[in-house]
RNA sequence: GGGCCAGUGGCGGAAUAGGUAUACGCGUUUGACUUAAAAUCAAAUGCCCAAAAGGCGUGUGGGUUCGAGUCCCACCUGGCCCACCA
């Protein structure tokens, strides 16, 4: 037997033994056991893992093992989130296929993934590209259709001139493509989106449910971005329609939303998005139109980036000849186009404050519009004087008729009210969220289950036989809208021979002829099918659902399957998806209660975002820099055990901080690993003279060394207590003290092999295989001892408890880690002066009479009265004095 | 510009119902072992002062308190996210 510690010998060796043995299989229902599910985001098939993987997957398996010890029946799943465009890319570099280069690269990080001795359950590996995972995908968003929940509609997106491509905003990077480096341009698509703000207002509402951190809730209702405010309407007055038949209620008014009603005395002007629709209706009368069409055209073709490095010069061009009446202060007022108005949010259309909005402020300033001042700030509001520009806070509200006088807040409601009297305007809500737009002009994604029939639509006996039909237009002509029937899911993703995207903009799918056209599965026509994927991010969405019953053909998964595990009991994860796959995740989950197809409106309870690990030099870990640190070459050189417990050391896992990796510091966990190691060997020789007892764990034995036992009872609980609040850093020290003390005491003592065996059973969930070696040792010494002395071993409980993951996890006894003398810290005047040990529970006469036998302490007190005697029992005295 | 978070030794970090600041690890110094080195073991290690005594110390300045890394106010610095969101 090997006395030094090779973990290149005994990491290979325990990662086979728990396969083959399924220890970490979790199977539905275990008799007596809760069950527990920990989820992490799965990776993208990217290549190889990286540290970041180490620390996003190894870090939890710690705490994964320790439930299983706990005596939890613990799901703790792993997949691949395998669509997206790096698939593509790869594709269209090296020429190979995009399936074959995630197969690839799935099966090199599976090998990878195992090497690192996760305890990950095999068995129910989900792959979000397998036509049986992606079948459930395309059938919910079948049920989101059908529920009107998903729709089609014209949208802005990205757009790469020189790529000929659409673009995801992840792709855009400052403006620019991630692939070739040109300008991203906006360009108008037909897409697919999902009602998300539907569901904006119980995204919100049940966040206040969720044990989240609150900087993770506070990121997203900031992303929701709700505000109330009003809805207002400004007349058009002035503007003569040329042909009475065109005249719609909407082009009467211009409506704007505001969260400043009290504000309203003080618009001088209007601005209308470039974008906004009223604008062609008004053409007519227009007197500038050239002016205006050519200022319009110039901020459509602008560009991301320009958009941000001219944020603050404001351009803008009036409606020369059209004007709208302030319904407060029935003036009229001149309507502008500038692009510092969003269509996308509110109205398009805002009613421009200069007095009391900074952008508003600079606007009027460039073009000199009339600034009005209607907020007085109070005295003492906040102390600050304003004003050179906009005052933008509350205030005293003046200059506005019958409310002048009132404080903002009243204001507000006046007026509102007032308005609602008045029919020019209403109390509103609006939201930053937008519909999530989930078309992608790609190959490698899920097909969108979409077929379009252009005889459905013109048949008029379709429309008869089902009136909630969709129609839409392709190349100018209207179709119908057929989703593919479930019994034809799933729509798989053909093979091509070439991916690369077309001018048009359109999918690479477009290209496959064969596969585009298609049977209409209501009128048996030809129809053609919907050549989008979807957003990967649909991908990860339910993919937490689809863990609990892998391989189910009838279902995404079983209601009785889902009930024994869902709702995710903790999710481990990136700060970088609180605003996206977080927020996605857990509106599709709400879709589906809605459809009734889960029981539960929101999928995970505990949420925990970690930080990141760094290069040595402290910068972000990149090739360019040449500061990639490859942990294959660290598990080579430490062993993956130093590798993930040396991460766990680093810093405490639940805080999003950023720590670089330390060539030296890991050496240190190492260390202490051999350290463990060496006393196993010396406690070996020791006690093969020695006979031992039972075993220890739980059952601790009449120990000599009161202070060795109140130390292991201390390192039970801060060991319990710090894994469960994810603080695995100092769990780690306390394992390390603990192990100090060993070392230095007396190894005849025969409690010691207790006291090891203890530190090991600590240790395992932090470094598996050499837990486990050392304990099969410890097992097999054991086994040794009791033949030579003739007592019968349990055949049956060699038997069954084959890992020290079978073991229970020791309990502490409270009353066994209290000290009997206590050093009781002695203050003057606030000023630490000294100690005194008494007995535990000593109360302040008794602690004061100690002081008064302490020379060193009675110095500072020659000379001087004292006042009073602060007190904190066992911990300290403060003596105050004159 | 808005939101969130964080500033503690040479380094990663520890310490919250306000109560011994710097646990644990790294690094550094000295010693033991060694022909030597590595490894290992032992001791020291916040700063000022030769040492003792003493003083000063948790980004800065105030405040509350017998007592503040921790609570309050103002500010400085750094990081992350969102950004013309009316």
């Amino acid at each position: 037997m090997s006395s030094t510690y090779d973990h290149k010998q005994i990491e290979p060796k325990w990662q086979k033994h728990w396969e083959e043995q399924g220890i970490f299989h979790a199977a539905d229902v275990v008799r007596g056991k809760k069950n527990f599910y920990l989820l992490v985001e799965f990776p993208y098939p990217s290549g190889n893992l990286h540290i970041g993987h180490w620390y996003a997957f190894a870090i939890p398996d710690i705490f994964a093992r320790f439930m299983r010890m706990r005596g939890f029946n613990v799901l703790f799943p792993i997949g691949f989130d395998a669509f997206g465009l790096p698939a593509e890319n790869a594709a269209l570099k090296r020429g190979i296929n995009p399936r074959t280069w995630t197969h690839d690269n799935i099966e090199y990080m599976r090998k990878q993934l195992r090497r690192m001795g996760a305890s990950f359950d095999w068995e129910r590996e989900v792959v979000t590209c397998e036509p049986d995972y992606y079948r459930w995908t395309q059938w919910i968003f079948l049920q989101f259709f059908k529920a009107g929940l998903a729709y089609q509609a014209d949208s802005l997106v990205n757009w790469c001139h020189s790529c000929k491509t659409v673009l995801a905003n992840e792709q855009v990077i400052d403006g620019r493509c991630e692939r070739c480096e040109s300008a991203v341009m906006q360009r108008k698509m037909k897409q697919w989106l999902l009602k998300i703000k539907d569901f904006a207002d119980a995204l919100l509402h049940d966040l206040e449910t969720l044990p989240w951190p609150e900087e993770i809730k506070e990121a997203q209702r900031n992303w929701i971005g709700r505000s109330e405010g009003a809805l207002v309407k400004f007349p058009i007055s002035n503007f003569q329609f040329p042909n009475k038949s065109q005249i719609t209620n909407s082009n009467l008014y211009v409506e704007v939303f505001t969260t400043r009603p009290d504000t309203i005395f003080g618009a001088t002007y209007l601005v209308l998005a470039p974008e906004h629709p009223l604008i062609e209706n008004l053409e007519s009368g227009i007197k500038n139109l050239e002016e205006v069409k050519e200022y319009i055209e110039r901020a459509k073709t602008k560009t991301e980036m320009e958009r941000g490095q001219l944020q603050k010069e404001k351009t803008g061009v009036e409606l020369a000849g059209i004007r709208a009446v302030n319904p407060a202060t029935k003036e009229e007022i001149p309507i502008w186009v500038a692009d510092y108005v969003l269509m996308g949010y509110g109205t398009g259309a805002i009613m421009a404050v200069p007095g009391h909005d900074a952008r508003d402020f600079a606007f009027a300033q460039e073009f000199h519009l009339p600034i009005r001042k209607v907020i007085s700030p109070e005295v003492g509001a906040n102390g600050r004087s304003p004003v050179q520009g906009a005052y933008e806070g509350e205030g005293a509200v003046v200059n506005s008729g019958k409310f002048t006088g009132l404080d903002s807040q009243t204001a507000r409601e006046r007026i509102v009210a007032w308005l609602e009297l008045n029919k020019l305007g209403k109390r509103s809500t609006s939201y930053k969220l937008r519909d999530w737009l989930i078309s992608r002009q790609r190959y490698w994604g899920c097909p969108i289950p979409i077929i379009y029939c252009r005889r459905c639509w013109e048949n008029p006996k379709s429309k008869i036989q089902n009136p909630k039909l969709v129609g839409s237009e392709i190349d100018g002509v209207m179709h119908a809208v057929i989703p593919v029937p479930g019994d034809q899911l799933p729509v798989e993703l053909p093979e091509l021979d070439d991916y690369k995207p077309r001018d048009d903009g359109r999918s690479p799918l477009s290209k496959a002829a064969d596969w585009v056209r298609v049977k209409c599965p209501q009128c048996g026509g030809a129809a053609e099918r919907e050549t989008d994927t979807l957003d990967t991010f649909i991908d990860s969405s339910w993919y937490f659902l689809r863990y609990t019953d892998p391989g189910n053909e009838k279902v995404f998964a079983a209601q009785e399957k889902m009930a024994q595990w869902m709702p995710v009991n903790l999710y481990s994860g990136g700060a970088e998806h609180t605003t996206m796959h977080l927020l996605y995740s857990r509106f599709w989950i709400k879709a589906m209660e809605r459809l009734k197809l889960v029981p539960w409106c929101e999928p995970y309870v505990r949420r925990l975002n970690r930080g990141i690990i760094l290069g040595p030099d402290g910068q972000k870990m990149s090739k360019s820099h040449g500061n990639v640190v490859d942990p294959d070459e660290q598990v080579e050189r430490l062993g993956a055990d130093a590798v993930r417990m040396y991460l766990a050391f680093i810093g405490p896992y639940a805080t999003v901080g950023a720590y670089p990796w330390s060539m030296n510091s890991i050496v240190g966990v190492r260390r202490f690993l051999e350290r463990v190691w060496m006393l196993g060997n010396k406690l070996k020789t020791q006690n093969s003279k020695l006979k031992t007892k039972e075993t220890f764990i739980n059952k601790y034995p009449a120990v000599q060394k009161k202070r060795l036992q109140m130390l292991a009872h201390q390192t039970i609980k801060k060991v319990t207590e710090d894994i469960e609040s994810f603080k695995f850093n100092t769990a780690i020290a306390q394992l390390m003290t603990y192990t100090n003390e060993l070392v230095k005491a007396d190894l005849r003592d025969p409690a010691m092999r207790d006291y090891y065996t203890l530190l090991i059973v600590l240790l395992a969930p932090f470094a598996p295989h050499i837990a486990e070696e050392l304990w099969q040792r410890m097992r097999f010494a054991h086994a040794a001892d009791q033949r030579r002395s003739n007592t019968q071993i349990n055949a049956d409980d060699s038997e069954n408890v084959s890992s020290i993951f079978k073991e229970p996890w020791p309990k502490f006894d409270p009353r066994l880690i209290l000290e009997m003398k206590v050093s009781v810290v002695i203050q003057i005047n606030g000023k630490k002066r000294g100690m005194v040990e008494v007995l535990r529970g000593a109360g302040e006469e008794e602690v004061f009479a100690a002081v008064g036998a302490a020379p060193e302490i009675q110095k500072y007190l020659r000379g001087i009265t004292v006042t009073k005697k602060v007190y904190v029992k066992g911990k300290l005295l403060n003596i105050v004095a004159q």
